[in-house]
DNA sequence: GCCGTTTTCGGCCCGACTGTTTTCAGTCG
């Protein structure tokens, strides 16, 4: 039982509580005791084993016992309880968009519906829209609710597959029989979300490779297992596969499978063009053909080598443009997690972050960072705790005496993530929005207007001099809810007239603006800032995957503002304002 | 269920939007 598991239990806790209408005050008890569990720092079950819990704000005597009573035994019996009063798949329907719990206890009780699958057919026999409350446009919103969650059923976030990446690499290079292992395929491409993992291993022994894979302990079903190749279920119905090859073969084999496809076809052409064939085991020469000698590959780089290009890193990998770069010895040098010098928008427990200022600036020094930035709600994100003009101003001077405790290293700037309003004006006047160092601007609300409104709305933000930087773009959330209508190339060009920034928002969630934009954006100039988005301490550490999705986007060090040193960037965010 | 405490129970997060209503409940952020 790991922190996270126990977490997952205390967070269903709360739905099924939501569905017996239980005190709301009491959901949110369990609510943020999983975030508490999910986020210490520190192995909170093994404390938890040895009853030494007590302390920790926000987990009481019931919660602390419940923590107790999993770390100990494995289960709970409160939840296997209150579990056994519905059916399994009654999870899945909070998923859905547009329902929520009352409707889910609602067609429970009357219809007996306790699955996506049910609720769809009682929804075309025309049932849901029947019941009191509910109606035909009700009934119709929800079935598209159920169309999206379908459609991104098998997409997984990087948060819940790296976790499983690591261990599965872990276990694969402690193999006694392995000489190198990778992970490939659309993962190791950096992509946003991914649909299975895939592994590769050199070896010479596959069979006991595979049989290792098998069994590791994660593993719920087998669903394939052959001499050279395995397939297995981990948990959430994530697919692992593995390919065992020769050593040989691997650099053809880790290629091959690290894809895309187009980009592999770009490959083989250039293979014939020069006389030889590519496969995922071999580059080899088309027999009956002159062709120049295959010089030795022993890695990727190699491979490139012979084709006559630069090796391209991972993520560039789509063909769309990475062969030419290569030829030509063009390729971006891409920018690193160790280039990062601090970050901008952060939450804390002003608003609705788990952390205090002081909490959030420790940590931020832990990783390195020369600056945090804190943007903290504004007073319209009510549900967020959002601070009005007072508690701002407040926040601001906090901030101001906290500066005074650091050396000329460190700094945390004070700035705010306002709301962008329906009509496109800010939450908070010209006049506070002047006395901070900086200002994110977010939709967070009306996400249902149309294109060219909502793209009008974002432009009259940003044209305010005020404003820094633009928060996730799109307001997506990644396998959950699709992004609001809006124009990106427009907001791109607003960005660069004004000389606003445009965030990349490194919570896997969001990873918004996408990376298929960012070299729009570049060509324009504008500039971009990878923010966690952080809510907790461990949330500043998201940016692994903002670095992920910049990378992808052709970004470097010189494209990213959070590379410049503490000095640099105070300039820079000063700038707009200067200007006008 | 947690917190703070005038150590025993009251307070804890609010508003817009939608679709259902005919004055409001559910959902979302």
């Amino acid at each position: 039982m790991t922190s996270a598991d126990a977490a997952a239990i205390f967070e269903k806790i709360a739905l099924l509580m939501e569905l017996k209408g239980e005190n709301p005050f009491k959901i949110r008890a369990y609510r943020s005791g999983a975030e508490i569990v999910e986020s210490y720092a520190g192995d909170i079950m093994k404390m938890a084993e040895a009853n030494e819990l007590s302390g920790i704000k926000g987990l009481g005597e019931a919660l602390r016992d419940k923590l107790h009573e999993l770390a100990t035994t494995g289960h709970l019996s409160f939840y296997e309880n209150l579990k056994s009063e519905f059916p399994d798949g009654i999870f899945e329907l909070f998923e859905i968009q547009g329902l929520g719990p009352k409707g889910i206890k609602q067609i429970y009780a009357e219809l007996g519906v306790g699955s996506t699958a049910e609720l769809k057919s009682a929804i075309e026999d025309g049932l849901v829209a029947k019941l009191a409350g509910f109606g035909e446009k009700k009934a119709a919103k929800i079935l598209e609710g159920i169309a999206f969650r379908e459609a991104h059923a098998s997409e997984f976030r990087l948060e819940q597959v790296m976790p499983v990446v690591e261990q599965v690499l872990e276990i694969l290079r402690a193999h006694p029989g392995v000489s190198r292992a990778e992970v490939c395929g659309s993962y190791r491409r950096g992509k946003e979300t991914v649909h299975d993992l895939d592994f590769l291993v050199a070896t010479k022994h596959p069979e006991n490779v595979i049989e290792g894979f098998v069994s590791m302990p994660m593993v719920i079903q087998v669903i394939a297992k052959g001499s050279t190749k395995a397939s297995v279920h981990v948990a959430q119905g994530l697919q692992c596969d593995l390919r065992a090859v020769a050593s040989s073969e691997f650099p053809f084999a880790l290629n091959y499978f690290t894809g895309s496809k187009e980009h592999n076809v770009a490959m083989r052409q250039r293979a014939l063009s020069r006389g030889w064939t590519l496969n995922e085991y071999a580059l080899s020469q088309i027999e009956g053909r002159e062709g120049t000698a295959i010089p030795e590959i022993e890695d990727e780089p190699d491979l490139y080598r012979a084709l006559g290009l630069d090796w391209p890193e991972p993520e560039l990998r789509e063909n769309t443009g990475e062969i030419e770069a290569a030829e030509k010895g063009q390729l971006p040098y891409l920018i690193k997690l160790e280039n990062l010098r601090g970050v901008f928008h952060n939450h804390t427990t002003a608003s609705d972050g788990k952390a205090t200022l002081a909490e959030m600036a420790e940590a931020a020094q832990e990783l390195g960072f020369q600056y945090l930035g804190i943007a903290d709600h504004s007073k319209s994100s009510f549900q967020a705790n959002g601070l009005d003009a007072t508690r701002l101003r407040r926040q601001i001077e906090t901030i101001r005496e906290l500066n005074q405790t650091f050396g000329s290293d460190f700094r945390i700037f004070a700035g705010s993530e306002v709301d962008i309003l329906k009509d496109g004006s800010l939450d908070f006047d010209d006049d506070l929005l002047a006395e901070l160092d900086y200002v994110v601007a977010s939709v967070h609300s009306v996400f249902n207007l149309p294109e060219a409104e909502m793209t009008q709305r974002i432009i009259r933000a940003i044209e305010n001099p005020h404003v820094t930087m633009l928060g996730h773009l799109t307001g997506r959330l990644l396998a959950q809810r699709p992004s609001y209508a809006v124009n990106i190339p427009t907001v791109i060009d607003a960005a660069a007239e004004t000389g606003t920034l445009i965030e990349l928002n490194a919570s896997p969630w969001r990873l918004d603006m996408d990376w298929r934009w960012w070299k729009l954006a570049k060509e324009r100039g504008v500039k971009c800032s990878i923010n966690p988005d952080a809510h907790s301490v461990h949330g500043l550490k998201d940016v692994v995957f903002g670095i992920r999705s910049a990378r992808k986007g052709w970004l470097t060090r010189e494209d990213v503002v959070n590379c410049l040193t503490l000095d640099e960037v105070t300039t820079l965010i000063a700038k707009k304002r200067l200007k006008s």
